[in-house]
DNA sequence: CTATTCCTGCCAAATCGC
DNA sequence: GCGATTTGGCAGGAATAG
């Protein structure tokens, strides 16, 4: 027994060193596994982090998939944000963005940044006078140079620190800087994209993201991840150039956690729910359903759901409308109790009316839904004074819609106001399976409206399938049988038994699932479509089929009344419109579609990552299938595997009259044709 | 105004899985 | 072999560009 001691050995700097280490993986987007898009920017980032860090990550990753997107927040605070939880630092934040910061951390669940503004007890250096001081100390901050250093110096006791001299806690360190537009605006321009990762660049991140008005404005492109594989895609073709930036809402608020007690906790909840309200939520709760959850298990949660789906046409323009709406919405009060954060980052109902009331300063785009422009919300928040675990008010704010009648007409008949309606439900009824496909069900009237999140479980990505069925109980989707599922890549939202699918990057409903998978591979650019003939890759194959045309010239499209040939529909159906004063999509067919002659039609090839079936064309014109599809016959579905396509091949004549004109502004690609003049 | 592109419901063919 | 699922084409309306 003598002689045998225990020994102990903590590494003092490994928590430090970690996080460095994190961070720089984040800058490096190594083993980044989630994309938080905020306005018009995008941050790469590692779930176990967000999540540890925040509550209202935490909760979010419990059913979100990896393209997540804060509405609430601002981008530049959330690189703040973002940039403290990688780092524990806060750094040369303007001091008038710290309320907004504040504010966000509050919404955010992230503890030390929501404790800022909270006065520390007995005489501690407050945050709300750090800020005063900060501000203060533009005049005339002696101190501020040094403060640039950023070297946080603790000190225990505390000390006046004000006119712009760092402001130190035991807890943390706070530097008042003064701010200077101009150089801030400098500054920012090499900052502002650190954390925004665009397709597979990832600028490692610098510590001062500062801020800069224009800040949205420099986006350099607002497409999604894959625009790069892009080239010189141009407008022909590449509809994913314009699919993401617009203002869409995927958020979700971090729901209550409390600890053992139960009755504590509803009344903490009871007391803060009627000041408070989670606007465009989704709360799912792993710790409800999964007691076996650490921690987790000893929580009574409860969950706010709220559900905004919004979708519009990709317009940047109209970005700003949500996203001042939900930053306006929240004016939290904050319940931490020891180590668990118990974050209520709802909002007052008021302010939830307000920002929905909000919704319309966009009227002009609310108007003009009707064609196009699809706005779909669904919010639903804690009943103020009787809020209890399970019980919300819904609102469904809606844009119509050009697309989906069935959609509208479901919603829009409960309330037409300009296009936009809001409609509030008395109650929602149940909520449950949060974490594996959250449910809610919300009566509306005589309408029942069903909101599903189909989480797929745990899966990481790419295997999920089958096994989901007994998630969503009431077998509401007959399509989800046996669906191979890849992502989390929509909600559902069932109205009056209809299934609606959402698109949870952009907010896109579709009636069908097909549409929605093949939607958004604009998102995901999982699968690539390159061009047979150039550099352009596509996200749908249907785009490559129809720009593949241009280079072949060839005109399937042959009116019967003339017997003129086009090459596509549009251009068919206005011949026909115009010269002959016919509809070409009445009853009477007035046109015959010839079968794709140049290209192999239903080829099921196209690659993921690595192109490799991009054909060759030699000096004579001859098109050599290069590489392999599924089945190592890449295009040949129908044909002989090798075949060689010669322009002989293209360029045969339809019948008598298929005579191709190379029509300068669609077939003068880079390739010389040899097209007869005459037709 | 015209041409082009984008979008999405629908459909059929190809493929997958049992 | 059969049903389920995936894939891509088509129609035709809407949006956009010139």
């Amino acid at each position: 027994m003598e002689g045998k001691k225990l020994i102990s050995a903590t590494d003092t700097q490994y928590s430090s060193v970690l996080l460095q280490s994190l961070n720089e993986q984040r800058g490096h987007g190594l083993f980044c596994d989630v994309t938080v898009i905020v306005e018009d920017r995008k941050f790469r980032a590692h779930r176990n982090i967000l999540s540890a860090s925040s509550t209202y990550f935490h909760q979010l990753f419990s059913v979100a998939g990896q393209v997540v997107e804060l509405s609430f927040v601002r981008a530049e605070i959330f690189a703040e944000i973002l940039n403290y939880i990688y780092s524990s630092k806060i750094i040369s934040i303007r001091s008038d963005l710290l309320d907004e910061l504040i504010k966000s951390g509050q919404q955010l669940g992230v503890k030390f940044i929501a404790d800022l503004g909270v006065p520390p007890p007995e005489g501690k250096n407050m945050p709300s006078e750090v800020k005063d001081g900060a501000s203060e100390t533009s005049a005339s901050s002696p101190g501020q140079k040094d403060a640039e250093t950023q070297v946080p110096v603790i000190r225990p006791d505390s000390q006046e620190v004000m006119d712009g001299m760092p402001v130190i806690t035991q807890s943390f360190s706070l530097h008042g800087i003064e701010y200077e537009t101009t150089k801030i605006t400098v500054s920012d321009s090499d900052d502002e994209d650190d954390d925004v990762i665009f397709c597979s660049e990832i600028v490692p991140p610098k510590e001062c993201i500062k801020d800069t008005n224009a800040a949205t404005q420099n986006q350099p492109c607002p497409s999604p991840a894959g625009v790069s594989d892009q080239k010189s895609c141009g407008s022909g073709g590449s509809p994913h150039l314009t699919s993401t930036t617009a203002a869409q809402k995927l958020t979700s608020s971090a729901s209550q956690l409390s600890p053992n007690q139960p009755q504590s906790s509803a009344e903490s909840l009871a007391s803060a729910a009627p000041q408070h309200l989670t606007p465009n939520i989704i709360v799912l709760n792993k710790p409800l359903l999964n007691p076996s959850l650490g921690a987790s298990s000893s929580h009574q949660t409860h969950v706010t759901p709220t559900i905004n789906l919004l979708e519009e046409n990709q317009q940047p323009s109209n970005n700003d409308s949500l996203t001042e709406v939900e930053t306006t919405a929240v004016d939290d009060e904050e319940v931490v109790e020891d180590d668990v954060a118990i974050i209520d980052s709802s909002s007052p109902g008021s302010v939830s009316s307000s920002s929905l009331a909000q919704q319309p300063s966009t009227p002009k785009a609310a108007t003009t839904e009707g064609s196009g422009v699809q706005k779909k919300q669904v919010v639903t928040f804690s009943q103020e004074p009787f809020s209890k675990p399970g019980e919300f008010k819904i609102k469904i704010s809606d844009v119509l819609t050009g697309n989906n009648k069935e959609f509208s007409s479901g919603i829009a008949s409960k309330n037409v106001a300009e296009g936009q309606k809001i409609i509030t439900l008395d109650t929602a009824t149940e909520i449950e399976g949060l974490s594996t496909g959250c449910k809610v069900y919300a009566n509306i009237g005589e309408d029942t409206y069903d909101i599903v999140i189909p989480v797929k479980g745990d899966s990481e990505e790419g295997e999920a399938k089958l096994d989901e069925t007994p998630r969503t109980s009431g077998g509401d989707s007959p399509n989800r049988k046996r669906m191979k599922v890849k992502h989390d890549d929509h909600y559902e939202l069932i109205v009056d038994g209809r299934v609606y699918y959402i698109c949870i990057v952009c907010k896109r409903s579709y009636a069908c699932l097909t549409s929605l998978r093949r939607h958004f591979n604009v998102h995901s650019w999982e699968k690539k479509y390159p061009c047979r003939y150039c550099d352009k890759v596509f996200a749908l194959a249907e785009y490559r089929t129809k720009h593949e045309i241009h280079h072949t010239g060839e005109r399937r499209y042959q009116c019967l009344t003339c017997g003129k040939s086009f090459i596509n529909y549009q251009i068919t159906a206005s011949h026909i419109r115009s010269v002959h004063s016919q509809d070409p999509s009445g009853d009477t067919k007035l046109y015959r579609l010839h079968p794709c002659r140049s290209l192999q039609i239903r080829q099921y090839a196209y690659i993921t990552n690595h192109s490799s079936s991009i054909p060759v064309i030699n000096e004579g014109g001859i098109v050599y299938r290069v590489g392999t599809g599924k089945d190592g016959t890449e295009g040949t579905t129908s044909n002989p595997p090798a075949k060689q396509i010669t322009w002989d091949d293209i360029f045969i004549p339809q019948g008598n009259e298929a005579i191709f004109k190379q029509n300068p502004s669609e077939g003068s690609t880079e390739f010389e044709f040899v097209i007869p003049e005459s037709y």
